[in-house]
DNA sequence: CTGAAAGCGCTTACAG
DNA sequence: CTGAAAGCGCTTACAG
């Protein structure tokens, strides 16, 4: 009833298509390929008998003929986490549309020997490869990759304009989070507090990006207004360590307003505030990164940035697809503008500016 | 440095590999598939000889030659999804150890033809299947498969106790479902109102299991207690649809206790009784089913059931492993017992029980 | 416009 | 224990 073949028969060949068709199989290499040169009546009786068998080309006899594979491989860390998730989600999609397949190797930590293994594995395959290399392993899977290897990349902002060629692809974060931080300001608090997630910087100092965009354009917001810099607060990625954080951030008054590195974070950040008895964001004003599904939904809902993961997912399989099929060169470049959704989590100082 | 081969160059094949070792290209295959009987001696030298030229046996090759391709597919909704998510966590970790490649198709609907199509990508990997059937669509990529698929599936918990052969794997939702129902009549409240997920069972009632095993044990537990069994209120996945639902219930004094189909809808619920001035769990109590990372931050933090996603995932691949390998067949049976996780959003009902 | 040959990089019997 | 042959299902030039 789907048109294949029937339980336990081998499935029809490109032989059985022409002998079907009374053609040479090399005929019918040609209208499964669309060549341009086949008589429209023998292409007919070559469809019919394509149809009749249920033909499907092997995908593998042609990945091995060819040297082309339309499939591609995404390294990738943790895809339970929202961003990493709504990428695979765009790049999915993309690659759908194109017929393209694709596969997914995940980076279990950031060891070398974990990463060289995703990275055979994932370069096994043949095909395209885009990683997401927000974080430390896929960072250190854009370094073990082989120089010729077709590779897109999302990374994290760069800190300054990437050499020509470097297959990246980012969101403004910088940007973003200078504009959240004067958000803040506007809103009359002296300063804000920085919670970090983990940087790309490794100890060589080669990450794709300084590792700290977000924290970079929160920095320039401060200094812009000549208003102190606390110490950024370093966090991991999930809500217990916005929680540990902000135990932390709750027993020092001087902090009015936190800008988290993710919605996470600030999901955490929110619990522990609450419990410490501090109200948001009449005490403390808190905003976060991503908007994460479940951050409208909060009380009080959150203030975040709205980053387009899926998008960037689609741009990079744009690129990949471009090198691909017609050698195009990547350049890399920001896509689409994050944008600040002001909810309910920040509001006015609870005093005035001294 | 990664041990490939330099830029540019075409990649060691076998004879190569057999050129530099001196010996047929046969051997060479001997030794990369540990063939028992090949001279130690003549072994070193041709592993010496992969290591120098940073062989890697092309997959592509062997799955053509052989007709076996350590490779599965996993056939999905939205991963997007923690549910999905974390079951194709799962999967891919213990495809991992098994060096299993793993690809991904998303369902997009359950319209026939995008449904046929997704399958049709699946298929032509020639790997094994695996299918995340807790929606309609992914039930129908179930009926769609060719009958000689290899394939292993998670699905609801079935209604009864499914043919043997059947390839399913599932957690007890019912029995959750109606513990949870007892939890919250244990508290005092007369009864239980069910916020219910989309079923999978469509139109022609072929689901896997009957759409509606949590509405199941929900039903059993308040039947048993002699209780009136409020009209199960339909809703979506997403906490909008959650939203939605709860301000309608706000409207209703009746209701003391909700039990949601997932922590999503459970979020949207919490949101919309609070904005409709409803404590919770004074007066009114909400639990919820999944167990997503963030519910536990929430506040109030939600009580809900654990399930075991990623184990369910894990014991996924294991089956399928077993009857691609060693065509053991595959028998329908539950996977890790879900858990009740007692939080802060359910508590004593408002007024004693009539 | 269409067919015969060689080859993609392996594996699977079959000899020796 | 090891080598020569045929074949997996296609594509890529090369003829005609």
């Amino acid at each position: 009833m789907t048109g294949h073949t029937r339980s336990g028969r081998r499935p029809a060949s490109i032989r059985d298509v022409a002998d079907a068709a009374g053609v040479s199989y090399q005929t019918v290499s040609r209208v499964i390929n669309g060549h341009p040169s086949v008589r429209p009546a023998t292409r007919a009786r070559v469809e019919a008998a394509v149809a009749a068998l249920g033909f499907r080309r092997s995908a593998t006899a042609h990945a091995l003929a060819s040297g082309r594979t339309r499939a591609l491989t995404v390294l990738t860390s943790n895809t339970t986490h929202y961003g990493y998730a709504a990428a695979l989600r765009g790049i999915e999609e993309a690659a759908r549309a194109a017929s393209f397949a694709v596969g997914i190797a995940v980076l279990e930590s950031e060891e070398d020997e974990v990463v060289r293994d995703a990275v055979r594995r994932a370069t096994d395959t043949g095909g395209g490869l885009i990683v997401i290399a927000y974080d430390r392993p896929g960072v250190r899977a854009l370094q073990l990759l082989p120089d010729d290897a077709p590779v897109v990349a999302a990374v994290e902002t760069p800190a300054t304009t990437p050499p020509p060629g470097s297959p990246w692809v980012w969101t403004d974060d910088r940007a973003a989070a200078h504009r959240m931080t004067r958000h803040l300001l506007d809103l009359g608090h002296h300063t804000v507090h920085y919670l970090a997630i983990p940087s790309t910087t490794d100890s060589t100092g080669t990450g794709t990006g300084d590792g700290a965009q977000r924290a970079a354009g929160w920095r320039d917001a401060l200094r812009e207004a000549g208003r102190p810099i606390p110490e950024p607060r370093p966090a991991g990625w999930e809500p217990a360590d916005g929680y540990a954080a902000g135990q932390r951030l709750a027993r020092d008054p001087e902090v009015t307003a936190v800008l988290c590195g993710n919605d996470a974070l600030a999901l955490g950040v929110l619990r522990a505030l609450r419990e410490a008895g501090r109200d948001v964001p009449r005490d403390i004003s808190v905003a976060g990164f991503d908007d994460a599904p479940h951050s409208a939904y909060l009380t009080p809902a959150l203030t975040t940035v709205r980053l387009d993961f899926t998008g960037l997912g689609r741009a990079t399989f744009a690129l990949l697809h471009g090198l691909l099929e017609a050698g195009e060169p990547v350049t890399p470049h920001p896509v689409a503008q994050p944008e600040l959704i002001i909810r309910e989590s920040t509001g006015p100082a609870p005093r005035p500016p001294r």
